[in-house]
Parts: structure tokens; C-alpha cells; sequence
DNA sequence: GTGAATGCAAAACCTTTGCAACTGG
DNA sequence: CCAGTTGCAAAGGTTTTGCATTCAC
């Protein structure tokens, strides 16, 4: 809720603003979608910020340096860059999707007190019998319980 | 879940207007929730279908014996069976939450292509090392891909 | 040049809320 | 009796859509 849903993560190598565009660039051109300056921007967005910031909160960062984008454009752009590979779609019981641009093996942590999202290593993603027939894609694992600073908290 | 469509699947073992409404009556008792018919027919409904319902299926299932009934009273309900432990909530991608009466340990495979969510075993539910301080409550597996029927369609 | 992407506003969708009347314990 | 629940309608928050304009390729 009010909180800033500030999540920290394992430290990540992230860096900020590298400026090969190259693969974002190629990869909207595998899926036959253009390069704008729109589309890099929100992703620069999400690489800038390890938290898992909902399409408002993509929107209000990614204004503050690009006045005129739009809402729809945001939703637009993250859309692309899902469906490129580039960024993941968290889907979160409360509130809007989330979105996030680490797409190595992981999953999420919720903590339900200060709703805050945590990558967490999942490296043995499947490991599911399932019944004959079926064809898995992707495995998503949510986690949900305390965080740290909120378990310490209500000790 | 009346009369009404009877044709096929009389199947169910369930049987209809069982008298045992004590689980539901205590299970909302302990958590201080009332019993009402609202609550007992809306959890019929959700056990008497075994698909995975969003509120909205819930609402004109629940109303077709129940006329009377309000949607704001399905949400409510729903959200009650929640809170006592007799229904899960799945949350989707796209579309509104769906809810299931199958509190086993088990995870939710949803076809990409029909949009189906069934269930599977998924008795190990942990095995993911947690970063010191984290306190899970609860796991939920997500699993997307094809079904068996849209697998062989698209072969 | 042409189709895709943008920006804007309105619509659609899902869920919650306020409130008077009702009811379960 | 009284707090919790219902039904209704209206509001709230999130996402999508229609359309004219602009832009990437």
C-alpha cells in the first residue's frame, strides 16, 4: 500500500544506460516489430530499477524524461518487449501487473506485508510430473510470506 | 447446479443439497465470519463444477438458483471461503481471478491456446533455497504451455 | 510509400465501496 | 439486539480500443 514497494535483490550487475541498443533492436526485428524511441525508453526504464514497478509506475518514470509518451504507448512498448523475450510479465494477486526485466531463471517472492517483490534463484525450474499429454512452456513459482525487514519487524 | 442442464454428468459424486454444512458453517465460525445461504451456494457452486470459475461464471451459476443474488455478495462470499481455507485463488494473466475448491497441494497448468486451467500433482511444493530472513507461507506453481486436446490439434 | 506505432480520449473490464434494509447468533 | 451481511448502484483502478497523425523501414 503506501509503503514504496521498495525491493532490493540480490546484487545484480545490472549498471545503468549501457547504450547497446543492438539487442533490443534485433530482437523487436525477429517478431516483426519496429524500433521507436518509445520502446527503448521504457526499456531503459525497467533496466534502470531493480523493483518490479507496475505500467503506472513505468509511466511516471519514464515521463519525467519523455513528456509526451502516453499510457497506452507505455502499455503498448511493455507489451512488445514481452513478446521479444526481453522482459518478463508478473502477474500479482492485488493491484496491476508488474514487470520485469531479469529474465534469468528466478522466481518471486511477495512479501504480503509490505507487498514488495524479491527475485529469488529458482534454478531447477520444473522438476513437475505431468499427466501425459500436456507440454509445458514456462514455470512460474510464487513465493509468498514475510521479507526480511517485515518478519524482523512483527518478531 | 439444479435441475436445470441436466443432460450429461450426472457423474458427480457429490450428490445434491447434502445436509453437511457443517464444514463450511464452522469454518466460517472460527474466523469469525457468518453462515448464510449466500455462502453455503456459492461453495456448492464452486464444488460442483471442477473447472476453475472467475467470479463472474461464479455469479450466473449462483444465480440461476439463487435470482436474487447480488454480485458484490458473490465477491464477498468468495472472498470469505478464501479467508477460512475452503477455496483457493488463482490468479491469471489475463482475464479476472479464477477460484478453486481443491485445497490438496497441487499447482495450476493453464493452456496458452484454449485458455483452460487445469490442475496437477505438485506434492513437493518448497525446495527452493530462500536468502536468509525470508518466511514463506505458501507456494504457487504456475505452469503454462498446451494442453493434451490443443497439443494434438496444432501437430 | 506504407503499414505500424504514437497520443489522446473514451470505453471496457474487474473489483470495491457506500448505504439502507435485513438477518444470523 | 446488534454487528455482520445483503442488494443495489455508483465509484475506483487497470487495461484496451478507435482514430487521426506521425514515423520507421
Amino acid at each position: 500500500m503506501g509503503g514504496k514497494a521498495g525491493s532490493f535483490l540480490t546484487a545484480m550487475p545490472s549498471a545503468g544506460k549501457q547504450k547497446t541498443q543492438s539487442p533490443l533492436n534485433e530482437r523487436l526485428a525477429i517478431g516483426g516489430l519496429r524500433f521507436t524511441p518509445q520502446r527503448q525508453h521504457v526499456y531503459d526504464v525497467l533496466l534502470g530499477r531493480r523493483d518490479h514497478p507496475t505500467a503506472e509506475e513505468v509511466f511516471i518514470r519514464a515521463k519525467s524524461d519523455m513528456p509526451d509518451i502516453s499510457m497506452a504507448t507505455v502499455y503498448n512498448c511493455l507489451t512488445a518487449l514481452v513478446k521479444c523475450g526481453l522482459v518478463r510479465q508478473v502477474t500479482v494477486e492485488r493491484g496491476g501487473a508488474r514487470f520485469c526485466p531479469n529474465m534469468q531463471e528466478h522466481c518471486h517472492f511477495y512479501c504480503e506485508t509490505c507487498d514488495g517483490v524479491f527475485d529469488v534463484d529458482w534454478p531447477k525450474a520444473g522438476g513437475v510430473d505431468l499427466p501425459r499429454g500436456f507440454k509445458a512452456q514456462r514455470y512460474e513459482l510464487a513465493i509468498h510470506g514475510q521479507c526480511p525487514a517485515c518478519a524482523r519487524r512483527s518478531n
